[in-house]
DNA sequence: GCCGTTTTCGGCCCGACTGTTTTCAGTCG
């Protein structure tokens, strides 16, 4: 898409201004490609049907960058940026990467040094050349070289499902120290981002040097830096940083909301602040329903705080009653591995229903894969109605012994490279509900791929589409779909989009999610649990649907069972 | 370069920490 290709040549243009010491133009140049990354309808599309007006409608965007969108759009350049390369021929995006690297030191090791990129940097700093320039030491040496090494280690980001759990430990073994008075999460994680930067604590305590003490004796720090009376970090083992904040009492909401961000929704509640004609920081107000009310704001939930529209929202009075961790009535995607192993199976599914009664649901549906997909021993119409009978006697006994828990029987069909089912019409229609899904062909062209699902949507059997876009994350990009005309295909038909909760797919994503909303189309949130215990990735399904804005009447799974199955086709 | 309920000029979020200096610029969140 061009949005992301014009927002780099915007960032770096922002960094290249701040080189060349202009003022005020980085700021408007970072602002409009942050505009651009958050944007989901491509730029040409919008200037093929607004032209320039149209696009200077878009956040950030005025007369000028409008101009340098079209040159992009229509050269596939953006003249001033090439110039500015010129002055400054280094790889902005590799160096800003290293921690403590900004536009100004970028700057002097060019001009100095002739460094371009991280193997410049690198050999510089090991050959001791670092130290030796005006403003800089032996110690800003040190910490570029060690910055390097993090880089190469720790590829960036952590998945939302992989470190929550970690972190969860952690925080128990803070909370339960007698010094600390109050404590919270703080960051991308209390926002339930789906790939974590690094871990922010925020604690009340009388005695701070007790408890930064004992914050970097934790098993896993490996390193500490930044030790003071307020703020100290550590780096674990395990790759990620973590940042302690310890506060009086009479200022933990501000400082709440101030650390929890996001860094733009921060920067837009200041400018309301501002408006109303006092400063805000991170100082002085007790609780964060009080800093929101103070500019005339309700609660903004975590999840929320992205400035994509909350804070006008929550002036009009007008944001989403976002569904709740505990509102999910059941699961309808776990596999039990019917067709590798029976006897294995049927211990898989008491074990769903085990955890299932443990978290109260009221249903579970298990959904194994169908026999196109051979390496998972998917399986066939005979063993998709034998599986249905155990099911159903399953039932049974559950009845008898007074249990509220039902077992839905389902399967996840594969939809074929035509748009068809691997499972005929007569079977599926047996099932209580049926989810279907691409496992194959994903490198289709957009209209191909578009046609493939809206075929399986049309089919009367299809509930459910699992994992619409396909992406791994940090591994394997979306396929290339037309998401609206599904959206519309999924409106006609009655089809139920799936929020896959599992932490490398959380797909949809929070963009989708809330545009289906928009659309009036229902989803549901799904594990595609291939072990019991994986039901509590539920959680993070939560999450991305409260991240898109979604409401228990958009999520079918809220439902109880009657009205939930009432509503599939 | 963008923006506007003090709107076409004059502002632009704000504070902590670091490493280098000896009073502060740069970076970060």
């Amino acid at each position: 898409m061009n949005n992301q290709e014009i927002a780099k040549i915007f960032h770096e243009i922002a960094v290249l201004l701040e080189i060349e010491d202009v003022a005020f133009k980085p700021q408007a140049y970072e602002k409009a490609a942050m505009g651009l990354e958050a944007l989901s309808e491509d730029v040409e599309k919008i200037y093929k049907r607004g032209g320039i007006k149209e696009l200077e409608e878009l956040p950030g965007v005025g007369k000028g960058i409008a101009e340098k969108i079209i040159e992009y759009l229509k050269t596939g350049k953006i003249k001033e940026y090439q110039q500015l390369k010129k002055k400054t021929p280094v790889d902005i995006e590799e160096l800003t990467a290293v921690e403590g690297i900004g536009p100004k030191t970028i700057s002097i090791l060019y001009k100095v040094l002739s460094i371009k990129n991280l193997k410049d940097l690198e050999r510089a700093a090991r050959a001791g050349k670092i130290r030796r320039l005006e403003n800089f030491g032996e110690k800003s040496e040190q910490n570029i070289l060690e910055s390097i090494e993090f880089l190469k280690r720790s590829k960036g980001r952590f998945l939302l499902g992989e470190i929550l759990p970690e972190v969860r430990e952690i925080y128990k073994k803070l909370k339960n120290l007698k010094e600390v008075k109050k404590i919270s999460l703080a960051g991308s994680l209390r926002r339930m981002k789906e790939t974590i930067g690094d871990i922010d604590f925020l604690v009340v305590s009388r005695q701070p040097e007790k408890v930064m003490n004992f914050f970097i004796s934790l098993p896993g720090v490996i390193k500490i830096w930044g030790k003071g009376a307020t703020k100290t970090s550590v780096r674990m083992r395990q790759g990620y940083d973590m940042d302690i904040r310890v506060v009086a009492g009479k200022s933990f909401g501000s400082a709440l909301q101030y650390f929890t961000g996001s860094k733009e929704h921060n920067i837009a509640t200041r400018k309301l602040a501002m408006e109303k004609g006092f400063k805000l920081n991170e100082y002085g107000i007790k609780t964060e329903e009080e800093v929101y009310k103070k500019i005339g704001l309700p609660y903004i939930e975590p999840e929320l705080r992205e400035n994509t529209g909350e804070l006008e929202a929550g002036l009009r009075g007008k944001l989403p009653k976002i569904i709740g961790y505990q509102d999910i009535c059941g699961d309808l995607h776990c596999h039990s591995h019917w067709g590798a192993d029976k006897n294995k199976a049927i211990k898989q599914i008491e074990n769903f229903v085990r955890l299932a009664r443990e978290m109260n649901y009221e249903y579970v549906g298990i959904s194994d894969h169908t026999k196109f997909l051979a390496i998972e021993h998917g399986l066939d119409e005979k063993q998709l109605l034998e599986q249905k009978k155990f099911i159903d006697k399953l039932n049974q006994k559950l009845k008898i012994e007074n249990c509220k828990l039902k077992i839905l029987c389902g399967c996840e069909a594969n939809i074929m490279a035509d748009g068809s089912i691997d499972i005929n019409d007569k079977t599926l229609a047996k099932l209580d509900y049926v989810i279907a899904g691409v496992h194959s062909q994903f490198k289709m062209n957009r209209e191909k791929m578009t046609e493939r699902i809206i075929r399986a949507m049309r089919n009367p059997n299809v509930d459910i589409i699992s994992h619409l876009t396909g992406r791994i994350i940090q591994q394997r990009d979306e396929y290339e779909i037309d998401f609206d005309k599904i959206l519309k295909a999924a409106k006609e038909t009655g089809t139920i989009l799936e929020i896959n909760a599992y932490p490398v797919r959380l797909d949809l994503k929070d963009s989708n999610i809330r545009k289906a909303k928009e659309a009036g189309v229902k989803m549901v949130i799904n594990t595609d649990s291939h072990q019991s215990e994986q039901m509590r990735f539920m959680e993070y399904g939560i999450s991305q649907a409260r991240r898109g804005w979604a409401e228990k009447k958009d999520i079918i799974n809220c439902w109880s069972a009657e009205k939930m199955l009432g509503m599939l086709k």
